[in-house]
This record gives C-alpha cells, structure tokens and sequence, in this order.
DNA sequence: TTATTAGATGAGAATTATTACTATCTTGTC
DNA sequence: GACAAGATAGTAATAATTCTCATCTAATAA
C-alpha cells in the first residue's frame, strides 16, 4: 500500500534503507519489529561471509548481552520464512550420500528435499562473464537445478505443499 | 599394480564389478574390507536416493541386525577420505545465513569452506543439453564453483593445507 | 499517556546429529 | 592357527537445533 513497501532491496543499499524496508517487511507481515530483531538484521546486512547461528549470535551479543541463542533461532527461522534473508544451501543439517563419485549435478526440491541426479552430460559448460574475485582456484562447477519434484508440483487431493 | 586396480567405476556398473573395485580399493588403502564395509557399500551403491546415515543405518540394519551406528559414521567418513563414495554438499552440519535474498552463485572453498558471492550477473545462462526427466520444475539453477580460496591455495609457511 | 494483549524474550530442558571412548572381536598376514 | 593392526558394538559425550514456559514488550486503541 504505501509506496516504499514493496522497494526491492539492493546489494549496495545503505543499512538505513535497509532497515527501513525491513521494518516494512515487518509491518505488513504482522510481525513486531523488535530491537532483537533489528539489530539481528543488521548483523546479517554487514555480515560478508555468511554466518551460521552461532556466529551471528557471538555478533549479536556485543550489541544484546542478555540475548539468548533460542532467540536467534527462532527469528532466523522467521526471516527465512518470510524472505528477508537467505540460507546458502537446502541441504544443511544432514549428511546426504552417494556411491556415484563421477561428477554429476542435482535436481533439489525445495519442498520435500528430495535430489535427484543430473548427469554433467546433461548440462552445457557453465561459462563465466568475467574473472573470479581474489584468487580463487575453481575446480569444478557444481550446479543444483531448484524447483519442486513430481509429487510436490502435482496438485494435491486433501493437503497442501 | 593389479590390472583391476584402477579401473574406473562407471554409473552402469553391475554390482559384482563395484565390489570387485571396492575391495581393491580397499586394499590399496590398507583397509580392512570387513563384512559392515561391504554391505555399506551396497546399500549406497543401491540406494538412489542420497540417503542420510540415519537412513542408511535403517537399511544396514536389515542385513546386520547388531550393527551400530557408529559403525556406519566412522565408515562413512572413511568412504570419504578415500573417494570411495561422495558427498551432495559442503554446507551439511551447519545452517549459513546472508541478507542478500538476490539470486547469485557461489564460491565454496573445499578446505575452509568458506563462501564468496559470485553475482549472477558473472555467470553465462545455465543451459540444459537435453529434457529434464520425470516432470522436476526447474524454477531456478544455483551454480557452486568448488576449489580452493586465496588463503587455502597459498603455498603455506609451516602447516601444508 | 495508559491499558490491553498478541506475540516476543530469556533460561533452560529436550531432541537430533555427530563424535569419542573402550573392551572385545575380525581381518589380513605369516 | 597365531599375531597384530585395526574394526566393532555399546555407550558416553558433544554439537546443533528445537521446545517449553514464565515474564516482558511492541503495537494499538482509549
Ligand atoms: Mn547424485
Ligand atoms: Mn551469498
Ligand atoms: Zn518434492
Ligand atoms: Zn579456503
């Protein structure tokens, strides 16, 4: 409804901007904006190098001393699940593995997390637009097409995705 | 030395030929290849999956009632080091959080496994060589470039990476 | 402002995933 | 078959995550 809240986030967005559009994520999901949560926010907008839980919660205290970890976990869990931040990978939290040790690639279903294989055959080389950051030494590209498998996509009888 | 020795293991390998390679494997690396080793190994060789260790120890225990599952993490991790079975992520055991909710790519170093973003904007269109199977709906493809980071590649002082 | 109240917080218990310890048992070798 | 290195089962310990609940706070309306 108001104007600012549907601005798209930006990489280069100042932290107040953020801030500011968080509070509006906030506002519309029904969702108090509180001082836990804002300075969780902004540990995340500075963070460079994708903290786990634990690591934004060290950060975190030197702003909340009192904070506690069951707190950090509950709002990264409901930043995640209103968009307002990412988590690198669908598959942390278990060990998942395979006997085939040929490179190959993975379907992931975001819903059910189930993988499947996609053979390297399958996919074009991924081609880069310009040179690597820093240094780094690529072996190899691994590439995870998202999206939802058979059963998730199918239009359920009784309960939904 | 033995001519089977390195053989490469092919997807389409019957499961006598895999053992055969397991054992050899297994030798060379002056690995016992007990009978807990053997039947893991055909579970994952049967599994299609990417199956947990929960899951596995579930279906070794069919076949070994008294196995523990210890005994399936500690050989898990061997089967790893050795390059004996693979692993679908670097990012399992820990939850890895950013604010950047834009799609982009990236850079996972496979000693320190740290993580640098790689804009989507540097990486040519995923293109597929073939049709995707059984009705998966891709909604987005998520590239990994494995290697090593500046730190990790750096010929080191005392310690070797 | 103050009262109200839905929902958040901190503390700690509980659960899940993984690793470590150790007495006993196998595998590979002679 | 005897030996030694290393593996196993069972169990304790640790790490990662979630749950429970008494208390507190943000958002709203009076
Ligand atoms: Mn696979
Ligand atoms: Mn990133
Ligand atoms: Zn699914
Ligand atoms: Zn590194």
């Amino acid at each position: 409804m108001h104007p600012l809240r549907r601005v798209r986030i930006q990489p280069d967005m100042d932290f107040e901007k953020r801030l500011e559009w968080f509070r509006n994520e906030c506002a519309a999901a029904g969702l108090p904006c509180t001082h836990q949560r804002e300075v969780l926010y902004r540990a995340l907008v500075e963070a460079k190098d994708h903290p786990s839980p634990e690591m934004l919660y060290e950060r975190v205290k030197r702003k909340i001393p009192s904070i506690s970890l069951g707190t950090v976990y509950r709002n990264i869990k409901i930043f995640l699940d209103h968009g307002l931040i990412g988590e690198v990978s669908l598959h942390h939290g278990s060990l998942r593995l395979e006997a085939n040790n040929e490179p190959h690639h993975h379907l992931v279903c975001r819903h059910c997390r189930k993988m499947f294989d996609l053979p390297a055959a399958g996919v074009h080389a991924i081609r880069l637009r310009r040179a690597l950051p820093e240094g780094f030494q690529v072996e190899r590209f691994v590439v995870e097409a998202h999206g939802l498998c058979q059963e998730c996509a199918a239009p359920k009888k009784r309960r939904s995705n």
